[in-house]
DNA sequence: CACCAGGCAAGTA
DNA sequence: TACTTGCATGGT
């Protein structure tokens, strides 16, 4: 929560950002997208894959690599961590940066199953253990993949922010184009509710925001949240 | 053709 | 500490 202190104190953030205002975003996100109901995987295992996967990498071509692994039969914690990397490098082809990602994938699965076995009993209730330090300790998983396995694998409370979350933030204003990781994290969480679900629905929709409108400079019209900043 | 996609780690100065 | 680069496929 504040990993990144050091050099220099920015402001965190802008021009009084408050809840509301943060909810006020929520609820044109709402209105305009609907539901998501993320995240889109049928296990918790799946959605680890998912999440190491789509590092970089647009989703649909995590689609075909997860498609492959689920026809053969090896969408299973034994089958990832004891088949050859370069086997599974070959099987996730489709999701780019196959052989680094084999080797991540791997890393991470190996690390759930060392604490929590091949079924993965007690890891969305596991509120003991530090999971989320266990989870970056694992080459390969950092803080936005991490906090997406807390908040859709483990369902924690806990804020994802990618790169969706920084640029739409910056186009209207409302953080400094260096905010880092963890000050825009910090952030949501200071001023919104601890609530899994609300974290849950607002990423899926900062990542559908950011798809569809705020890919590049100027702010397309039909921007859901144009006028978000006068309100 | 260039550029992007639901990042991360390692290397450089 | 602050940048930079490698990783790699498939869509627009």
């Amino acid at each position: 929560m504040r990993e990144k202190r050091a050099t220099r104190d920015r402001k965190a953030l802008p021009i009084g950002l408050t809840g509301q205002k943060l909810m006020d975003m929520f609820d044109l996100l709402v209105a305009h997208f609907g539901p998501q109901a993320w995240w889109p995987a049928e296990t918790d295992l799946e959605m680890m894959v998912g999440a190491v996967l789509t590092q970089n990498t647009n989703w649909k071509n995590v689609e075909r690599a997860i498609a492959n692994l689920k026809s053969k039969g090896l969408l299973t914690v034994n089958a990832l961590c004891s088949m050859p990397a370069e086997a599974l490098a070959q099987e996730i082809r489709p999701s780019g940066y196959y052989n680094i990602k084999a080797k991540r994938l791997m890393n991470l699965i190996q690390f759930i199953k060392g604490r929590y076995g091949e079924d993965l009993s007690g890891f969305s209730n596991d509120g003991t253990l530090k999971l989320r330090e266990g989870l970056l300790s694992v080459n390969g998983v950092g803080p936005e993949t991490a906090d997406s396995i807390l908040l859709y694998a483990a369902r924690r409370p806990v804020f994802v922010i990618d790169a969706y979350t920084h640029r739409i933030l910056n186009r209207h204003g409302m953080s400094e184009d260096q905010a880092t990781y963890y000050e825009l994290q910090e952030l949501f969480m200071d001023h919104l509710p601890e609530d899994q679900e609300l974290f849950s629905e607002f990423h899926a929709l900062i990542v559908q925001a950011g798809k569809n409108y705020c890919k590049r400079k100027p702010l397309c019209l039909k921007c859901p949240l144009e006028k978000w900043e006068t309100e």
